[in-house]
DNA sequence: TTGAAAGCGCTAACAG
DNA sequence: CTGTTAGCGCTTTCAA
């Protein structure tokens, strides 16, 4: 294979200005279809910049107009994990709408790494942040965000800092699960849950107490396990909860990665506890799972929604939506009730 | 609320220098450790910059410095197909040691829109082109090649344009299910596939073909439905086949998406068929699905490695790796076989 | 070890 | 309708 030669330098602006013989600001015109510009000349200056094979410099638009790039910054933990690549879909629809591009990063929900994140998408001058943070403490945006920066804060609400925001109505969500599960006489019921220091974790967990304190059960601690942050850990837990000497006879899991090591420790197991699952996930159907769910795809909108009134101008006081969420109750809830 | 006063302009290199008492391109050194600073100075620089709230201009730097961006997109399918989402991974983590951000945007499997996407990154300069593509023609792409914008085709490869390539053993992934289920005794074998347009599609079907070509049976065609891209279409094309006076005894699916499909379809089936599915997927264990597998995260590492290595000046001629699969038997291969 | 000057490719602001 | 003049914030010469 002959060695070709590459890089016949990238024909810019200046050189269409030249061949089509106009000056630059009127080849700019052209090119971006802006208007005063006889049609001649607009078909002179297409026709340079076909065949000098131009292309618009985006990274050089971006630096002049404005201190801003056209992309929007996502943060979150993982885009493999369904929740957030749906959050990820959900945001990059509208944005594109708006000329914008979705930028996603993960954390691993890793502190450090979140930080890290955020200090190079700033550097970068993104255009806005969706955030899923696992950081507690968001003073130190406080200055990027009085620059004008807009920021949404989605799934978790910011600390000690005040920002859009876009949840869902863990209490609520987790009300009616425990609410349904006492319905059907259970009293044993087990919370298997994420880390500690996430809010939804503890929002989670008080929605549950709350409702369990209300029916009059007072040591529903004895069941809450946390920190399951990945699959074996949530495997491990409900395992481990099974093998106790009075296992629950319901189990409610507080996200899809953990309704699934859930699936996988009940496996087989002769007189499996009901499980309610937070998240909808694929095929909770065909396992007949009973879920909470709510719709990902919508937190990612409106968050992106958010992030393109601010760059238009908006400028009301941070607004702090919370989704809904609905029981979808399938087979999982509908066994294990110990006699009422 | 008080409207509070937003905008006390960012601060620019040329103020760090100027608070520190030196010129722009000391300043410049200091805050990247670039050699030859005195110490003293060094420190004087940083605590301007730390005073006045300084960060970087990542446009400008992009702007100035090279005429690419620190970008490397990724244009695929649709982010939520956990397929996508794990390449996304793998390629994440490769870039991101490498200083570089991976952009990543869904075409929906449209050739416009993928096409639009293609030219929408070039414009922004990005540093690589890491893409999944569903166009027939990359000739276009043949003049940015020239300009040395390392681009990598994953899964399917391109056509008419040489270039990097990484895809999956299509046609020994479909041999191997083939084998199984000719070996258990089937010979009425069907295959759902994807998009006809779609090279894996073509790929699999034609190991499909070998396969039970090479058993005797020529009328394999029989049983063949293309162009399941959804799930629904997908569980249609199935419950089409279960339905027909000689339903087969065996199903094999092109992809997750079409394996999940036939799952729904199957459900409460008196006598399914026997199912093995392209492509692994969460849960296939607990729903006891044989699936041949590979590793989409090491795709995306592979690609991301390729971009990498060729940004770094490896000046080879194009790659094309081509990644195993594994037969993965789980109980749903081995049910429905007749008599043989 | 430091600095001055030049300019990346483009658009904004003003002229004509 | 078209052109001229600046200059975005930074790095890259090259010189001191």
């Amino acid at each position: 294979m002959v060695d070709e030669i590459l890089l016949p330098p990238r024909a810019t602006l200046r050189q269409v200005a030249a061949l089509s013989g106009v000056s630059l600001k009127t080849a700019s015109r052209a090119l971006n279809s802006e208007p005063h510009v006889s049609y001649g000349v607009q078909s002179r200056v297409l026709a340079a910049a076909h065949q000098l094979g131009f292309r618009r410099n985006g990274l050089a638009i971006d630096f002049r107009s404005g201190a801003r790039s056209t992309s929007v910054a996502f943060i979150m933990g993982d885009v493999s994990n369904p929740f957030y690549a749906r959050i990820a879909r959900g945001a990059e629809r509208r944005l594109r709408d708006a000329g914008l591009q979705l930028v996603s990063a993960s954390s691993d929900e890793d502190s450090e790494r979140e930080l890290a994140l955020i200090d190079d998408m700033i550097e970068r001058r993104v255009s806005g942040l969706l955030i899923v943070s696992s950081l507690d403490d968001h003073r130190f945006l406080e200055a990027e965000r009085r620059l004008g920066t807009p920021m949404v804060f989605l799934d978790r609400p910011p600390d000690h800092i005040l920002a859009d925001t876009v949840v869902i109505d863990n209490a609520g969500g987790m009300n009616q699960a425990v609410a349904h599960l006492l319905g059907a006489g259970h009293r044993h019921i087990a919370l298997v849950g994420d880390l500690r220091r996430l809010s939804t974790h503890r929002e989670r967990v008080e929605g549950f107490a709350v409702a369990m304190r209300s029916a009059g059960i007072n040591d529903w601690e004895r069941y809450v396990r946390a920190d399951s942050h990945d699959i074996p850990t949530a495997e491990a837990a409900v395992a481990d909860l099974l093998a106790s000497p009075e296992p629950p006879t319901a189990i409610i899991t507080t996200n899809n990665r953990i309704t699934i090591g859930a699936l996988r420790a009940l496996r087989g197991a002769q007189h499996p506890p009901a499980l309610i699952g937070f998240d909808e996930f694929e095929l909770a159907d065909l396992l007949d799972v009973s879920v909470i769910t709510h719709d990902p795809e919508r937190m990612g909108q409106i968050g992106a929604d958010l992030i393109i009134d601010r760059l238009a101008g908006m400028d009301q006081p941070p607004r702090k939506v919370v989704l809904p969420t609905e029981l979808l109750v399938r087979g999982s809830s509908e066994r294990g009730a110990q006699a009422v």
